[in-house]
DNA sequence: ACAGTGCAGTAACAATTGTTACAGAAGGTC
DNA sequence: GACCTTCTGTAACAATTGTTACTGCACTGT
């Protein structure tokens, strides 16, 4: 585990705190689809993500979704961070969009690390400002954007953390994280394709040029 | 200044950092429509506000804008935080939603009782905490409520902040906050207004019962 | 009183997005 | 092959939001 973690944080940690993290924290591996954070829970370990990616939602009282952004290699989920730091109930629902490797680290950890080391502080901080800027890109997309090119968005964004031209997607799941109808999808995807932009299939979408 | 100090913050800092703040901090007066950031600018102190409040919005590349929300005594900017401790421009723009006073907070500072105060620790993350959690509840605005449901919380958090059931806005402005037309702000205040849920005036909007 | 300006009301229309319904294709199972 | 389920394509329509254009009102300054 060592290994994996001076890889993915070594640049940030000292050697010290990369030590206690090898001691403190449980390693764990998640399958595609796998549910870490279900809304209205409490939290107690907070996770750094060594490998694959980690896609972050809200869900409203009715159920509806929204995807709030992605997590990868060397992120944290800033709202794990404030719910065990603060003591507050998830706010978010996380789910593995890849197989992941992570390191679940136990709440009373983060309180003496915050203390005891600079990195980790600026660690935080740094988490934080970045889950902000997400956020307000989100904001920006759903404000500014008008639904196709929220969708080619998305198709970036999830090109991105896959790194694989085909997304493995049906069209009814890109309109759960984009909350919209599955016939929007379809539509809009067939327009995308007559622009060559994309290739359809059954199951997944081929990225050509977007 | 201490004074207002204490009654704002000294539930929540202990007396030697109240001091410390006192000594090195600026205060400063703001009036309704001042703006105090701007959006690509570097910052290099961070207001604690006193009274008074501050709205804070998104602008795109064309010059759209959307509030994204209202900060009220005992607030302070997160994205001016994480700007100052990382050293990044400004994503945002603040301008006093009425006259505010507030003390800025020089950026060396801020690094220096990190390490030394345990309540101003708590005071930045609990800061950061509160501005996700409120991003996120203007994402939930923009994706889940229609128009006429977000116009209902625009002015619920606005009457909450002044504190005032007269809202002094134009059409206009709140078309603006909200990122859509004059046009459909007319309409669906119209639409309230044969509702019985507010008053219309030249320049002014009573709220009644919403 | 008069002109000038900004604000609000309204209508007519366009564009976008959401909804319902149905047909056919792809794939799995027996 | 026959059957079933899930996914996609499409049409027709509804609802919401955005746009343009014009009107009259309220206030200001002269």
């Amino acid at each position: 585990m060592i290994v994996e973690l001076e890889k993915s944080y070594g640049h940030f940690f000292e050697k010290d705190l990369i030590e206690e993290i090898n001691q403190v924290a449980v390693f764990k591996e998640v399958s595609e689809g796998e549910e870490l954070i279900r809304p209205g829970s409490y939290i107690k370990s907070m996770p750094l993500i060594l490998q694959g990616a980690i896609k972050i939602l809200r869900q409203d009282d009715d159920g509806d979704e929204l995807l709030l952004y992605f997590l990868e290699r060397g992120d944290t989920c800033a709202m794990t961070l404030s719910c065990c730091l603060g003591h507050h109930k998830s706010e978010i629902k996380a789910i593995a969009e890849t197989e992941a490797k992570l390191v679940m680290i136990p709440v009373e950890k983060m309180e003496e690390w915050t203390t005891k080391y600079k990195s980790w502080r600026n660690f935080v901080f740094d988490s934080y400002h970045k889950r902000l800027i997400e956020a307000i890109e989100t904001i920006d997309s759903i404000a500014f954007l008008k639904m196709d090119d929220r969708l080619l968005k998305y198709l970036r964004d999830k090109h991105k953390v896959t790194s694989d031209h085909i997304i493995h997607n049906t069209h009814q799941q890109i309109a759960y994280d984009l909350h919209t109808s599955r016939v929007v999808i379809s539509r809009l995807l067939k327009k995308l394709e007559t622009e060559g932009k994309v290739k359809l299939n059954r199951n997944s979408i081929e990225v050509i040029h977007i």
